[in-house]
DNA sequence: CCGTATCCCCGGGGATACTG
DNA sequence: CAGTATCCCCGGGGATACGG
């Protein structure tokens, strides 16, 4: 176990990086804006409004604004009438991509895992709600 | 582009998995616990505590519930003396590892990404400080 | 050591209305 | 359509103290 500073300091290093990363894509609805933009690859404002259930336009500005200003997304003004806005993933973005399919596989594994377990533990329909608050 | 309804049918059900994903993993700290326990392997309450800088116990106490109700991690009282409490991640927590890695990897990207861009921008010092408050 | 209970404050964030 | 401004409320979440 002589070893065992070493990995921690490894540790340490993995924790800050997940820190980094979180810094910019926790918020309340971060993830599901990246995802809206990266599966329809280019998407306007009143799109990813719709995309995104129970977003309020304050906060997708908000966001958006946020996602711009760490290079994820690109915004364009369309000389449309009356005028659209249009966002889609910078390079650096569009390496996030993997992570959005994995989290898109994840959440059907887990949807299926979360079910099966429920149907384990007890047959009545009433401790479907169990789940953990899944549907704020 | 007749093909387009199919297409936006499959986008929202994947956005649909996203947000399944979220409801469980959003949340200020989840990510970072899940973290903690995943490079550690099993990890005790107040290592955990250490390890995501910033966190309270009442938050830790309670991020780590609702990763328990959902069926993310274990929870084992060890027969010491004080008590202690140990973490691990269950099977199914398990297959986050891809996720969790790909945003460590994500994150030492996106930090030098943000220093480069901004060293693009201006040689000035101050100019850091623009990196969108990544230190909260 | 591992939590839970209590107090309390601040700001996240919704609803609505308005502008370019 | 895209976004900003204003109002306002509720609960997230910190600090602290206590119990098992």
């Amino acid at each position: 176990m002589s070893c065992q500073p070493i990995k921690t300091e490894k540790h340490k290093k993995e924790m800050m990086a997940v820190q980094d990363s979180m810094d910019v894509l926790s918020g309340k609805w971060k993830i599901t804006i990246i995802s809206s933009i990266c599966y329809y690859n280019k998407r306007r404002f009143s799109d990813i409004l719709n995309d995104v259930s129970g977003i309020s336009n304050k906060m997708l500005s908000k966001e958006l604004k946020e996602l711009e200003i760490n290079k994820l997304i690109k915004r364009t003004v369309l000389n449309t009438q009356p005028i659209t806005v249009q966002y889609e993933l910078t390079e650096h973005g569009k390496s996030l991509q993997t992570i959005i399919n994995n989290l898109t596989d994840w959440g059907i594994k887990h949807r299926k895992e979360i079910i099966g377990n429920n149907s384990e533990i007890s047959d009545h329909p009433e401790s479907q709600n169990i789940l953990a608050e899944s549907n704020i």
